[in-house]
DNA sequence: AGCACGCCGACT
DNA sequence: GTCGGCGTGCTC
């Protein structure tokens, strides 16, 4: 006996879960993940339209209570059926269950979502209704809610649905009722919500470079015979990827087919989005998480009516709905933000291969600094690699100098801006030119610790440190407890206790007391809460109103600034202490990234990385510019310690209030691994680095294995036993695939 | 969403 | 007792 989960028309989030059916013999060949079907429903079986999600050998229900479904639904929309089954694959291959995937892969149209709304209005006259409304009232309080509904349509002819259903509480028999008796109309209207609220940027006619040509060559030449392939496009920073990734674009409308543009959301900017509607106006829509879910399902709507052909997005974006998808760009491929941090916690990239495959369609995945698992498949000859290592216009790169911050404390520098550093920006302010300086504060920045005993000042619930804002409140990240800054350390009662100083608005009062004359502007996260604080802060810097630009990651993410010939990097090791095994690809990439932002007018950039390990490689290979010195010796490291893509990583997160309870049954999922397959390396159950979020005890067990299928495996038998055991309801488990970030 | 079931008050 | 109306809960 086979048997199809089928999930209910989605677009309904009441009915948010799957329905086992029986498939019939002869139509076990036909149906398969994401097939539509007709099933009965409900007493009286009416038969109403589904979608087979799963399928599976075991009745999860009493066997003799399950229908078999009716059969195939013809009109069929076969997008839909493949994001469907684009959902059944994540659900294997990253763990979750299917109602995650789903909602991950379809929006599902809650009311305010779709912007269809139901109104009923009041066909008979005011005379007519008074007569019918004397009649319910005849019947002495027999017809309440009848009565209810009618007085309320003489006083405003029309009424949305929803107030009828909601306010009024009358049930929609009633309403349905009153249609019958043509006492009513039901109307629907709807209308898209367009995005593009810009006018047409203007057109510029783009001729490649010869180098460019012939990457863009290389995949038209192969277009010929297939469209299925996956593309490393590795280009160092200005060497022009977008105008390939346009090219490419270009060539894949006319073939009739559309495109998915992703990039990370914090690089997606007016700047970048112009660019896009300048080459192709109307053909292009954009989402993004500023938009709400509306806007973004009405997106989704235009694309799949066929009046778009391109998506410009972040991760989510890779889930429009184009019926023929003919390739998806990944920019800037490394980013972190194309893993997804909520289950299931997907790989953009993985994803973009699995659903390319479905269309037979082309990816191609941009860096200046791929991550290492992508540049080892593209050495290996699973992805084909294509480069552009000129810049246009070939301007030079920027030179770039170490400085040492040991020497500088030796030589009685006690401030975070190095004698080189100041030197240099003395320089730029006298010509004119501006400089940017770069802050990586996601790091051990701005807590508060004693400098008698060490004690850190950490929140209660969340086991990290708090830090410091604005006048003496200090504030957990992860939960928002807030507090005042203790006078004397609650451990050993010194007073030599205070802030770490390096956050950005603490080092804005350092630049700004030691170069007066400057202006100078800070961008981060208190920066630019407004709406379009980013841009604001951006257009200023960009129009030369000042001199000096400080802030974290999202300085150094693709603004051309032709007036920067100086970048400093203020301690380029914070990023290099952190506890995961990225650390030194992370600091090679944003290294490269800042340095990458000099010297892009006709002056030519100088770059100043401030560090304490100045031998370590990833900082003398970003200083040089040079990816394969860095990967070469990152790739060794990575096979010598077995971490991705040497091997593959399997995190699982056990979750539970009672902190004993976690950890026991952390230890049972870890027999239940070993007892499944012994040979997968597994190990913990350990805290988690933040071992407490919001009262909830974290633990980890963490596998490793050379086969990423072996790792499904072992989430597979993990899932069984959660099912199997009741006991479970109060812990949580997430899986988590080769993880992007710290756990 | 739609349908049955069961409760409740009024009327034969 | 029975009948119609209305709220509630379930649908493999």
């Amino acid at each position: 006996m086979i048997y199809a989960d089928v999930i209910i028309d989605i677009s309904l989030e009441k009915l948010d879960k799957t329905f086992q059916y029986l498939i019939p013999k002869e139509l076990e060949d036909v149906i398969g993940l994401g097939t539509q079907v007709v099933i009965p429903f409900g007493n009286g079986s009416r038969r109403i339209k589904g979608y087979v999600v799963d399928i599976s050998e075991e009745p999860k229900i009493d066997p003799a209570c399950i229908k078999p479904l009716c059969g195939v639904a013809k009109d069929s929309l076969a997008i839909e059926s493949q994001l469907i089954s684009l959902a059944g694959w994540m659900k294997r291959n990253y763990g979750s269950t299917m109602n995650q995937a789903l909602k991950t892969v379809i929006p599902i149209k809650k009311k305010e979502s779709v912007k269809e709304k139901k109104v009923v209005s009041l066909v008979l006259s005011e005379e007519q209704a008074k007569v019918e409304f004397t009649n319910l009232v005849a019947r002495k309080g027999h017809s309440v809610a009848k009565e209810r509904l009618l007085a309320a349509l003489m006083e405003n002819r029309k009424i949305p649905w929803e107030d009828i259903t909601g306010r009024l509480h009358v049930s929609t028999a009633i309403i349905r009722e009153f249609e019958k008796n043509n006492w009513v109309s039901i109307s629907a209207y709807r209308d898209y919500r367009n995005p593009i609220n810009i006018d047409q940027g203007e057109k510029k006619d783009i001729t490649l470079n010869e180098e460019q040509q012939q990457v863009v060559n290389q995949v038209f030449a192969h277009w010929q015979q297939d469209l299925q392939k996956t593309y490393l496009l590795y280009g160092v920073t200005g060497s022009g990827k977008t105008q390939v990734y346009m090219e490419l674009i270009a060539g894949c409308i006319e073939r009739g087919r559309s495109a998915i543009v992703l990039i990370p959301e914090i690089a997606l900017t007016y700047q970048t989005v112009m660019r896009f509607y300048g080459r192709f106006g109307n053909k292009v829509s954009i989402i993004n998480s500023r938009m709400t879910p509306g806007e973004r399902f009405d997106q989704f709507e235009r694309a799949k009516n066929g009046d778009i052909q391109i998506m410009v997005g972040p991760r989510s974006a890779l889930f429009t709905p184009f019926s023929n998808l003919g390739i998806i760009i990944i920019d800037e491929e490394h980013e972190t933000s194309y893993k997804s941090e909520t289950v299931p916690k997907y790989h953009a990239r993985e994803t973009a291969i699995a659903r390319a495959a479905m269309n037979h369609a082309t990816v191609v995945l941009g860096s200046a600094t791929p991550s290492v698992e992508s540049f080892a498949r593209a050495k290996s000859g699973e992805y084909e690699l294509l480069t552009l290592t000129k810049r246009v216009e070939e301007k030079p790169l920027p030179a770039c100098e170490i400085v040492d911050l040991r020497q500088e404390l030796r030589k009685g520098n006690r401030s975070i801006l190095s004698e080189r550093l100041v030197e240099l920006m003395e320089d730029r302010l006298a010509k004119g030119e501006q400089t940017m300086l770069f802050i990586n504060r996601r790091g051990l920045m701005g807590f508060i610790s004693c400098r008698a005993c060490g004690h850190v000042i950490k929140c209660p619930h969340c086991d990290v440190s708090l830090s410091l804002h604005r006048g003496s409140k200090m504030q957990c990240h992860y939960c928002g407890y807030e507090t005042e800054q203790p006078k004397v350390c609650p451990e050993c009662g010194s007073k030599y206790i205070g802030g770490f100083k390096a956050g950005t608005q603490k080092f804005e009062e350092v630049v700004k007391a030691r170069f007066p004359q400057a202006r100078v502007l800070r961008m981060d996260m208190d920066t630019t809460k407004g709406k379009n604080g980013h841009q604001q802060i951006l257009e200023a810097f960009s129009n030369e109103e000042a001199d000096i630009l400080i802030g974290t990651q999202m300085i150094v993410k693709g603004h051309d600034f032709p007036k920067v010939t100086l970048v400093g990097v203020l301690a380029a090791d914070m990023s290099l202490n952190s506890s995961d095994f990225h650390s030194a690809e992370r600091t090679f990439q944003l290294l490269t990234q800042a340095a990458g932002r000099a010297g892009r007018g006709s002056e030519p950039g100088q770059v100043v990385i401030q560090t304490y390990q100045p031998e370590h490689y990833s900082i003398v290979a970003a200083s040089q510019q040079d990816y394969e010195k860095f990967f070469n010796q990152e790739i060794l490291y990575r096979k010598i310690m077995g971490y991705p893509p040497a091997a593959h990583m399997l995190v699982i997160q056990v979750n539970g209030a009672d902190e004993n309870r976690a950890q026991m049954q952390a230890e049972r999922i870890a027999e239940v691994i070993q007892r499944a397959d012994s040979s997968v390396i597994c190990m913990g159950p350990s805290d988690a680095t933040i071992a407490r979020i919001n009262d909830v005890y974290k633990k980890i067990l963490y596998l490793k294995d050379k086969d990423y299928q072996r790792l499904v495996k072992m989430k597979d038998a993990v899932e069984a036993y959660i099912l199997e055991e009741k006991e479970l309801k109060d812990i949580s488990v997430w899986f988590d695939f080769d993880p992007m970030s710290g756990f």
